[in-house]
DNA sequence: GGATAATTGCTGCCTAGGCAGTAATTGTTA
DNA sequence: TAACAATTACTGCCTAGGCAGCAATTATCC
């Protein structure tokens, strides 16, 4: 069904608009905070995906957050220095380096955590429970749908769903 | 209401990581189509704000999309060289440079319109009616807690709802 | 009315992100 | 098995965006 009509069509009114200006609004809130604490949003974001074991490696990281890989390896870089994260060269894959939260990268996430629950909260504050699990089930269907234009774009005509981060990692050794 | 709670709090259930998703996701599906036609989105954006009447000088764009007023001014600059918009002194308020769209500019929205009609379309093709105006209802709520969040984190208590682009703009003078 | 503050738009500087190309490794296939 | 393609991570280069500071103009307040 087409919601949208070229003669008709008015940014303001359009999800694009919203997407755009909720994103902007969410970085404005949260990075003053995590800059308070020495630290950027990308580099919470690489945390906290090696802490939930969402992600193992640098490419989980990049198709769950649609982040340039180059970019992502400098952030990756500045977190080993600091003993946040280790790179540890998988020995099943030689290809992948998998990624490991130090105890200090571990009590880091304790410590940036609050910071995005007490912005989120407030933002959310009037929300009802069922507001809030539609909105993410409606962001969600509205990923679903992009992605599967973005495939088809691509190419592949065929729907490629997201395979973000598998069960356990493999065995690796220190590099 | 508290919907989230640091120590069972997981990025990827909350709102956070689907909007930041949801815009990476829309951002990488509208800059090529932008570029084929030699175009970038904030380029788009501006002059479809100046063609709506939403827009009449930079801070106006600013404040509604949360953009840097200094990137915007060199977006405004290739627009301008481009014969796209023209910049036009306010006589009222000599602060103010008004923005205003030539045929030229005109054409370009016409032109750029049905690339992201098309994509929105795909992405919320099994959207019904309904719920694509839930999403905007609720990410309209969502900004809207964010806005007050903002404004109180600002060190204003009460919250500043956004004053974006009033009725017509002011008479002006060729600069 | 005159000092002070606020607004608008601009510039320079710095950083983060997008992009293309590369090396190392693994998968595929003739 | 040898050639070729695909994947992972990295690097350098360039651009767009964030930030601080500035000039011009207007609003505010004593």
């Amino acid at each position: 069904m087409k919601h949208y009509q070229a003669k008709t069509y008015e940014a303001r009114n359009s999800v694009g608009y919203q997407v755009k200006r909720t994103y902007a609004l969410m970085l404005d809130a949260l990075e003053p905070a995590f800059a308070a604490h020495g630290f950027t949003y990308m580099q919470y974001v690489v945390l906290m995906q090696l802490r939930s074991g969402a992600a193992h490696n640098l490419r989980d990281i990049c198709v769950s957050f649609r982040h340039d890989s180059g970019a992502l390896t400098r952030v990756i870089d500045l977190l080993a220095e600091r003993g946040l994260v280790e790179r540890r060269r998988c020995e099943q894959d030689r290809r992948k380096v998998n990624l490991h939260l130090t105890p200090a990268g571990l009590a880091t996430c304790e410590q940036l955590i609050p910071l995005v629950v007490d912005r989120l909260n407030a933002a959310v504050g009037d929300f009802s429970r069922t507001e809030l699990d539609e909105l993410n089930r409606l962001l969600g269907k509205f990923i679903g749908g992009m992605e599967r234009e973005l495939a088809r774009a691509a190419g592949a005509p065929d729907a490629a769903p997201a395979p973000v981060a598998s069960g356990t990692p493999e065995p690796e050794a220190v590099t």
